[in-house]
DNA sequence: TATATTATTGCAAAAACACGCAAATACACG
DNA sequence: CGTGTATTTGCGTGTTTTTGCAATAATATA
């Protein structure tokens, strides 16, 4: 087996299980520890994967208890403060959960007018601190894990919808696969925003640049604004630069 | 598993509940005493939580002071604690909104299993910290003022909603007058979710006790338990156990 | 205060790791 | 084709990390 498959088949088993041992390594490649370890640091050095002790996690694992800590908050704040220019009086706004959309949403200005649909309840609390701002929470299953609702109801009452812009945050997004998602009832949900929203926006930290996951949510060339901390010119953005995407 | 799992699952449990006992995670993590000492102490030294004698507080916990604002909060463990009494397993139940309702949640014992509807958000996220309770949001638009949702859109979905129990809080109870509001998009609300549930139980407050607003939400007769912070026998509800209400 | 629970410390075994080395293989170029 | 170079892989060695155990100390709860 070549390296290219192994490296290829290790990032398979990260994308499904979030997590790969070294040892069940070994084993399903039949070589030996060494090689594997090799492996693992070659695709840590391409950033594709976060090392441990004893195997390695996808990097958006990464994500399951950072949201509801302040991890990388000020890259975040950075985020929003872009996202906020995307914003003008009387626009009909879709937004979904996380804190990167949280922090955006601290950030808007005082007196905007608009209106703002969402499916997560603290966003709809948070913006429920401006005046002038219509809420309209989307009522369905609330997920413990993503802390927004989701599942059929929800994506009925999203299709009854049309919004000018919808801001999404994002477990992963791939220039080449467009936005992935482990969940498929995540992955449904997104989907049904971004069918209703005229155009749309996806806040990502940059961490999550280039990564890959089972599901794919849209083709890249589906998302109108792709938004990280980086600056425009950043290396890493370049592959996307490529794929004509407007990048704040 | 391994260790930066285990670390995630602490840490998630720390947000969740914001603590952890030391001995839940022995039983739930499968490992030592002294490999989840050194977990926490680790995750202590990241400085992502506070160790104490018997388990670990969220850093959080400490730093919002959000639960000692909440007005007469004494009164309204005392109303959480006998709320919860009604609560058995695979009930169906309906909550309103206010900060009583979200002192019961809290409330709640752990290992509960039931199926809870609620107009509030922040009821809703409480809720999702218990893993066996199925949390749905009902959406619409988005209240400024009492943090609920409410108009016809969560109106028809009430409209669809059988429930064994309801659990709001009130604004007034009079013995004459019944439950009384001020607002009319309020008051049309509460008569919706009295209507879909079999039996309703008053969460109130002691002064708000012998007070009719103007608008009426239902007589007296139409409420299965009124419950207070104070005792049984204590004069100002004995104008209410005339009435022949359950009383807690 | 007495008792049970929880912490701390040091220790040892097992597992995982890093590093250098050498054999095998693939590749480049005259 | 032959020779020199680069890459890949596995092995041996010593090191580090992880984990559980036991003895002792500290702390809660009655």
């Amino acid at each position: 087996m070549l390296k290219k498959e192994r490296h290829d088949f290790i990032m398979r088993q990260i994308n499904l299980h979030n997590r790969v041992l070294t040892s069940d390594l070994v084993q399903l490649l039949n070589v030996s520890e060494d090689t594997i370890r090799r492996d693992l640091q070659e695709l840590v050095d391409e950033n594709l994967l976060y090392k441990v002790h004893g195997g390695a996690l996808s990097k958006s694992y990464h994500s399951s208890f950072d949201d509801s800590t302040v991890y990388a908050r000020d890259s975040k704040i950075a985020i929003g403060k872009k996202a906020v220019q995307l914003i003008k009086d009387g626009m009909v706004v879709l937004t979904g959960g996380g804190t990167t959309i949280l922090e955006f949403v601290k950030l808007l200005p005082q007196g905007l007018s608009a209106t703002f649909f969402t499916i997560s309840p603290l966003v709809a609390v948070e913006l429920a601190k401006y005046n002038n701002i219509e809420v309209i929470l989307i009522g369905g299953l609330f997920s413990k894990n993503s802390q927004v609702t989701y599942g059929g109801q929800v994506i009925t009452q999203l299709s009854e919808i049309k919004a000018d812009l919808c801001l999404m945050g994002t477990s992963a997004i791939h220039p080449d696969e467009g936005l992935t998602d482990t969940y498929w009832e995540i992955n449904q949900l997104k989907k049904a925003m971004l069918a209703c929203a005229k155009k749309t926006a996806v806040l990502c930290i940059s961490e999550k640049l280039d990564i890959a996951l089972r599901l794919r949510v849209c083709p890249i060339e589906s998302i109108s604004y792709l938004i990280t901390e980086l600056d425009l010119d950043h290396e890493s953005l370049s592959r996307y630069v490529e794929k004509q995407l407007n990048i704040l």
